[in-house]
RNA sequence: GGCUAGGUAGCUCAGUAGGUCAGAGCAGGCGGCUCAUAUCCGCCGAGUCGGGGGUUCAAAUCCCUCCCUAGCCA
C-alpha cells in the first residue's frame, strides 16, 4: 500500500495581533492530528502562514507610524515563537505577502477569468478623502439608520442588530481620522459564485467533505442563491495588484486561502518536491481545520476557486467551535483574553494542550476553559494517573531493581489485552478526529495500570521475590509505554521524555503494541507536576494588566487626555536614549514667540543646543538655568529657521500649563535614564 | 427573526439502530495501602435524563410543542 500523503492546514492568523489561547485551540488541534498521522507512518505536512493583507493591517501600521511590511514582520516572528513554544510544529509557516502567493493568486484569478466566472460591476463605497482610502465596514462609524443608536459600525447595529451598508449609516465618520467620509464609485471585479452553484451543492452534500452540522448550515446559502463575491479592492491597499487592472488589488480574503498553496509551494521548493504532488494528485488528502466563523469562505469560495483552477478540493473542511473562558466570551477587562505568551510565562504548554485535547471531539461545539475543570483534569488525569503510573513502574525499577526490566508475567494478561484494545480504540478515535476519546483511552489504560500495580503490590513482592516484583513492574511499564504512544500527539515533548526513559525509538504507533522485556531502562525523570489554582489566577491578573486602560479612572479625573498610543515593545522604547541634562543657558528666540533656546550640558557628552516650545510657561527663562531636566539625546538633529535643534527636553502638559520633567539637583548630567 | 447545535448527578461529560441506560471521571464523605514529587485502591449518589403532550408492551433514546443556552446569518 502506498504511503498516505496528507496536507493539513489551520486558518491563517491575521498579522496584526498576538496569538491568544482562543487561536491555540485550532493550532493545537491540527498539530495533534498531524502528529498522530505521522506516527502511523503517513506523510502528513502541516502548513500555515500569516495572513498579512487588507485594510486593518494598513491602518494599524499607519497609526503606529511604520510600514505594513514592518508590522507583519514583527508578528511573523512573534507568532512563530509562540507556536514553537506551544510545541506546534509546522512543516512550513510562511506568509501571504510572498512571491509564491502573488504567483498563485494571479494564476487562480486567471483561471476563474478563463472560465468566464469574473464579472465587472460598479460599486459605490465609502471613501475618506482625508486618509485617501476606501473604508471597510468596520472602519466607518455612525448612527444606526434603523434605531438611531450612536457610534455603530458600518455593517450592523449592536443595539438593534439591524444590518445595513456603510452608505446607509447616518452621520458617518471615518474611524481613523473622524472626518465624514464621502461616497465614491469605482469598478470592481466579482467572482460569480452562482455559476458553480450545482457543483458546490454536490460537493457540500458529500458526507466526507463536511461535518453534518456544517453541511446543514451551508445548504440554505446555496439554496437561497449564491451572491457574487467582490474579490477586488481599490488602492491604496496592502495586497497584490490585480494584473491588467488599474489600481485594483486582490481582496485579502481572496489571497488568504491561496496562502495554503503558496506555503506548500515554498516548502516544496525548499525540499525538492513538486507542489502538484499535493494539489493535483487525487490520492493526496487535504484537510483544512477552521473555526466556525469562516465556514462560508472555506466551504464555498475556496472550493469554487479550486474548481476553476482545476486543483484538488479539500478532502474535508474540519470545523471547530470557539473557546470560552469560565463560561463566557473571552474579555480583556475580565482578564480572560489570555495571550499565548502570558500563559507561557506561568504554566507549561503541556497542560493547555492536554486540556484542549480532552475537549476536542470533532464536533462544532464551543469549548470552555473552566479553571476548576482545568486544574482537576490536569492534576487527576495527567499527573495522578499518567505521570504517576510512569513513576510507580519506572522509578521503582530504577531505584530498587537495578534499572532493568524482566518479563511480563502471566497474570498480566488482561492488562496486556487492555493496552492493545486502548491502542486500537485510540487510533479509531484519532482517525475520526475525536481527540478527546483518544485521550480518554490513555487515561483509562493508565488507571488500569495503577489498579494492576495496586493489586499485585510489587513493593510487597520485593521482600521475598524481587524477580516477581520486576515482572510486575515490567507489565506496568509496558502499559505505560502504550499510554505514552497514545498521548504523544497531544504531549510530544513529555512523551519523548518517556521514550528516552524506556529507550525506545522511534516512539511511533507501532511501539504502542511492542513489548519491552529483559532490558535496561534510562534514568527516571518525573513527567509532570501539579498545577496550582493560583497559577491560573496569576495568568488572569497578568492578562488584565495587558490592557492598560481597563481600570476605571478615579473620581474627579474626568478631563480629556490624548488617547494612548498602541503598545510599544521594550526594544522600541530602548531605542530612545534619555539623558540627564543641566540647563546652562535659557533664552528667548527673536521672532519665535513659542520657543526658548536652551543650551544643555550633558556632562562628558558635551553640550547641546535645543529649541523647546515652552516659552509661554516660562516668561523668565533665566530661572531655568541650573535645573536638571530630561533630554532625548539621540533624536535626529532638526534644522530650524533659528538654528539646529539637537534634542528635546521632556515636558508634560496641554499647552496651557507646561511642566518640565525635572531630576534631583544631584543627578549627574549625561547619565542614562531608563 | 431564520438556521444550526446543545440542555443527563455540585463540575466535565458517556449513553452507538427505544427495553440491565440511569452511567464514568472529578469534587465531597468513610475506610484501606504506602511503590509513587501526598500519589493509589475500595465503599458511599435516589439526578422528575430542560418543561409539557404524544407514539409504544417499553423512551433520556422516536414525534409535536414550549422554555433556556451558545453560535452563524456572506
Amino acid at each position: 500500500m502506498r504511503q498516505r500523503r496528507i496536507l493539513l492546514t489551520s486558518a491563517l492568523p491575521y498579522a496584526n495581533g498576538s496569538i491568544h489561547i482562543g487561536h491555540l485551540v485550532e493550532y493545537i488541534y491540527t498539530d495533534i492530528w498531524a502528529r498522530y498521522l505521522r506516527m502511523t507512518g503517513a506523510e502528513a505536512r502541516y502548513f500555515c502562514a500569516d495572513d498579512t493583507h487588507g485594510t486593518p493591517i494598513q491602518i494599524r501600521a499607519m497609526k503606529e507610524g511604520r510600514s505594513p511590511e514592518e508590522l507583519i514582520r514583527h508578528y511573523h516572528e512573534e507568532h512563530q515563537r509562540d507556536f514553537r513554544d506551544f510545541q506546534i510544529e509546522f512543516d512550513c509557516f510562511h506568509s501571504t505577502h510572498s512571491e509564491e502567493n502573488r504567483r498563485w493568486s494571479e494564476r487562480i484569478f486567471a483561471a476563474a477569468k478563463e472560465k468566464g466566472h469574473i464579472a465587472r460591476r460598479v460599486v459605490e463605497q465609502t471613501y475618506c478623502a482625508h486618509d485617501k482610502m476606501f473604508l471597510p465596514d468596520r472602519f466607518v462609524r455612525g448612527n444606526c439608520p434603523k434605531c438611531g443608536a450612536e457610534d455603530q459600525y458600518g455593517d450592523s447595529c449592536e443595539a438593534c442588530s439591524a444590518t445595513y451598508t456603510t452608505t446607509e449609516l447616518v452621520k458617518p465618520r471615518c474611524a481613523v481620522c473622524g472626518n465624514p467620509p464621502e461616497r465614491k464609485s469605482s469598478e470592481h471585479l466579482f467572482f460569480e459564485l452562482q455559476k458553480l452553484s450545482a457543483e458546490l451543492h454536490a460537493w457540500t452534500k458529500h458526507p466526507d467533505h463536511l461535518q453534518a452540522e456544517v453541511a446543514n448550515s451551508v445548504q440554505p446559502w446555496i439554496e437561497g442563491g449564491l451572491r457574487d463575491w467582490d474579490i477586488s479592492r481599490d488602492g491604496p491597499y496592502f495586497g497584490f495588484p490585480i494584473p491588467g487592472e488599474d489600481n485594483l488589488y486582490f481582496y485579502v480574503w481572496m489571497d488568504a486561502p491561496i496562502g495554503y498553496i503558496a506555503t506548500t509551494q515554498r516548502w516544496c521548493d525548499e525540499n525538492g518536491r513538486q507542489v502538484e504532488e499535493f494539489w493535483s494528485d487525487p490520492e493526496t488528502e487535504i484537510y483544512h481545520v477552521i473555526g466556525k466563523d469562516i465556514v462560508y469562505f472555506h466551504c464555498l469560495f475556496w472550493p469554487a476557486m479550486l474548481m476553476d483552477a482545476d486543483l484538488n478540493l479539500p478532502t474535508s473542511v474540519v470545523v471547530h467551535g470557539f473557546l470560552t473562558v469560565e463560561g463566557t466570551k473571552m474579555s480583556k477587562s475580565r482578564g480572560t483574553l489570555i495571550n499565548a505568551r502570558t500563559y507561557l510565562d506561568h504554566l507549561p504548554p503541556e497542560y493547555l494542550r492536554y486540556y484542549f485535547a480532552t475537549k476536542l471531539n470533532g464536533r462544532v461545539e464551543d469549548i470552555d476553559l473552566s479553571f476548576e475543570d482545568f486544574t482537576n483534569r490536569v492534576n487527576s488525569e495527567l499527573v495522578n494517573k499518567i505521570a504517576n503510573l510512569a513513576s510507580r513502574s519506572l522509578s521503582f525499577v530504577e531505584k530498587r531493581l537495578d534499572g532493568r526490566l524482566g518479563h511480563i508475567p502471566d497474570d498480566a494478561g488482561s492488562l496486556m489485552a487492555a493496552r492493545r484494545q486502548a491502542l486500537h480504540k485510540a487510533q479509531a478515535a484519532y482517525e475520526r478526529r475525536d481527540v478527546a476519546a483518544a485521550v480518554d483511552e490513555a487515561v483509562t489504560l493508565a488507571e488500569q495500570g495503577n489498579l494492576y500495580l495496586q493489586s499485585r503490590a510489587p513493593w510487597e513482592a520485593m521482600k521475598s521475590d524481587p524477580e516477581r516484583a520486576r515482572a510486575i513492574c515490567t507489565a506496568a511499564a509496558n502499559a505505560m509505554m502504550t499510554v505514552g504512544v497514545i498521548i504523544r500527539p497531544v504531549l510530544p515533548v513529555l512523551a519523548d521524555r518517556l521514550a528516552a526513559m524506556l529507550q525506545v525509538s522511534p516512539f511511533d504507533w507501532r511501539a504502542g503494541e511492542a513489548t519491552l522485556e529483559d532490558r535496561a531502562i534510562g534514568k527516571f525523570e518525573h513527567l509532570a507536576g501539579r498545577v496550582q489554582r493560583e497559577q491560573l489566577d496569576a495568568i488572569v491578573e497578568a492578562s488584565r494588566a495587558d490592557e492598560p486602560d481597563a481600570t476605571p479612572p478615579l473620581a474627579g479625573e474626568s478631563y480629556e487626555v490624548e488617547e494612548l498610543q498602541p503598545i510599544c515593545e521594550f526594544t522600541d522604547f530602548a531605542k530612545v536614549d534619555l539623558r540627564v541634562a543641566r540647563i546652562v543657558t535659557a533664552e528667548t528666540v527673536k521672532k519665535a514667540d513659542k520657543l526658548l533656546r536652551l543650551e544643555l550640558c550633558l556632562g562628558p557628552l558635551g553640550r547641546r543646543n535645543v529649541f523647546a516650545g515652552i516659552r509661554k510657561a516660562f516668561p523668565e527663562p533665566g530661572a531655568l538655568e541650573g535645573r536638571h531636566v530630561v533630554c532625548v539625546a539621540n533624536l535626529a538633529p532638526r534644522k530650524m529657521r533659528f538654528g539646529v535643534s539637537e534634542g528635546m527636553v521632556l515636558a508634560a502638559g496641554d499647552g496651557a500649563g507646561i511642566h518640565l520633567l525635572e531630576l534631583d539637583a544631584d543627578a549627574r548630567p549625561g547619565d542614562r535614564i531608563s
